[in-house]
DNA sequence: ATGAAAGCGCTAACAG
DNA sequence: CTGTTAGCGCTTTCAT
């Protein structure tokens, strides 16, 4: 095995330099220090050799690794790979490279990554895992870390954070749902920990207010995650009410799914015998028996604009925190249908 | 902003003792040199100090950034993500960080994803892009950095590698289409320059000669990329030769969705028209229209076992390299079945 | 068992 | 414009 790799003596020695001066030419912002020839000479060499920037040694003198960790609860969530993928495609063209961790959606780890991420001294955090009250996220904000939150945010208002207009999705899919007449209708939330389940629970609340449209509080269910066996099994507990209801909306794609495994296992079909909306507009989601008629929201504007953020926060760490909220909208599909006169007149009992 | 983090130095200060003594404690593998009152009163103050060791300094030092490399061709292809995890958990256990990139399947920018990281002195790397030949794995050989492929393998046999049983696979899928009666069968593979494309291929063709069943070359194709639209051109393409086939098998399931999506074109249903298998069994397609009956692989296997490859090797760079070969099972699902009557009478001109 | 000294590869302050 | 010097934080001989 050869010698690994030429470092920057290497190149000095072979060009009859001092070292100082080959590290000023291959860092562009020092370039135009040395004479143009000299620097020319020196590229030439370099190239010759092979030679490339050993970017923990420049770290560790510079404080700078251009490496960012990026934090998701899931990635087996199909929420988070185009995400992810936007993160890092926009991280890549400015040179950075991501970490990825996956916390499993387990907190103790979740301290341990980060901590991890932190000691490797990375530039800034993404952040896809955030409860609504986070002293993780906080003790990164303390240390002066970048930080930029996706998706979910936090109530602490000076952190960075690109989310989704949840009000508004929320009151979209209520909308369609009134307008295809139904008043019946169950909500499966997700955590109240998280911003999104916390915030959708809100919006959902809000938008039956405004609609005048009595909820029955026994068919307002928040799951404890955003799962799918979550969703079955509170849909399960619905219908055990046995009371009337004619549509669900959920606040997850995921939800909606184990809504429609639960109504298999009741042998009640989606949409005839109930309306079924989600939130996300995951891929594939189009294509489920039924198609699952959704919010959408772009998730790779989501990741592409967090990494824009954190970049942004990176060159200029004392620039305030932004905010920026998506606005999603309603992909109509086959989960949702008209009231029929069946459910209307005798009522539409699960049990 | 406080001073960032306390250092060796703010620990050996503190305890009053040499730098170097600090280093031994904190160092498991060296703690045995250092009188046992000492190293416990070191770490005491460690840990109140809150120290954590900056790897980057001790990366440069010692040449292990317990850090690998996972390069994959597309995170938003839904078989990745669960290998990504596994991969991850994997390395996490033993102290390791992944850095994840994701190649979008461009050449070019995956050779400067690999430098990179190279740069960025990885111990070792997983590929999941690799190429049957590839010049990318083979300079990472000749550097001597270790590396395991999953998924994909290699022609050139010494490089560690996980995957499946292609050949078994696809003889699993193809002898379900003879049990159900098929016999216009066609194929619809993956690019060539993946192992996995080409051997499915091969596969399916020796399993056809085997059964003694006639292939007709006009209905076999190989897309030029694992996609849905691939698959679905492929399909059309197919179609337009008018010639009866009753069946099509694929070497993937996205190819398989995008022959779901041709045949919605052509106004034609599976499985009535025709029956569809596909490779991998990724996540959701048991809940497509129809539910895809596929070759079953463990992606999470798939990782784990890539993971331990790796790490063994980082720690015995000059054992031997293994492949290993996980045996797939076939899922029957909906998407497939018995040939019926009309199909086998008149003949089933796709055009 | 502990300390001293050197150096991994790079950059930055200071000279000249 | 270029060279000198020092040091980022850590580990590892070599002494003692």
């Amino acid at each position: 095995m050869l010698k690994s790799r030429a470092n920057i003596k290497d190149v000095a020695r072979r060009a009859g330099v001092h070292p100082s001066t080959v590290s000023r030419v291959l860092n562009p912002a020092t370039r135009s220090m040395v004479s143009e020839a000299l620097a020319k000479k020196i590229l030439r060499i370099a190239e010759e050799l092979g030679y490339r920037r050993n970017p923990l040694a420049s770290g560790l003198r510079t404080r700078r690794t251009y490496t960012v960790g990026v934090v998701i609860p899931d990635i087996t969530n199909p929420v988070f790979p185009p995400i992810v993928r936007a993160v890092e495609h926009a991280l890549d063209e400015k040179g950075y490279i991501a970490i990825l961790a996956d916390s499993g959606s387990k907190r103790r780890s979740e301290k341990a990554l980060i901590e991890n991420m932190k000691a490797r001294q990375v530039d800034g955090l993404i952040l896809a895992a955030a409860n609504r009250k986070d002293h993780l996220v906080d003790s990164c904000i303390d240390e002066g870390i970048p930080v930029v939150l996706v998706n979910r945010s936090v109530e602490q208002h000076s952190v960075s954070a690109v989310i989704n207009d949840d009000e508004l999705g929320i009151d979209l899919a209520f909308q369609h749902l009134i307008d295809l007449g139904h008043r019946e209708i169950a909500y499966i939330g997700g955590p109240q920990r998280a911003s999104t389940g916390y915030t959708r629970y809100r919006a959902f609340l809000r938008s039956a207010k405004q609609a005048g449209v009595n909820i029955d509080r026994e068919l307002v269910i928040n799951a404890r995650e955003f799962t799918e066996s979550a969703g079955q099994a509170a849909f399960q507990e619905i219908a055990r009410t046995g009371k009337n209801l004619s549509a669900v909306l959920t606040a997850n794609d995921l939800l909606a799914l184990g809504v429609f495994d639960a109504l298999d296992d009741l042998d009640m079909k989606c949409p005839r015998d109930i309306s079924v909306t989600g939130f996300n507009d995951m891929p594939y989601v189009d294509r489920f028996v039924p198609p699952l008629t959704t919010v959408h929201i772009s998730l790779e504007e989501l990741g592409v604009q967090a990494a824009r953020l954190l970049l942004e926060k990176i060159e200029n760490p004392d620039a305030p925190s932004k905010q920026l909220r998506l606005e999603p909208r309603l992909i109509v599909r086959g989960s949702t249908a008209t009231l029929n006169a069946a459910q209307a007149k005798s009522g539409n009992r699960v049990a």
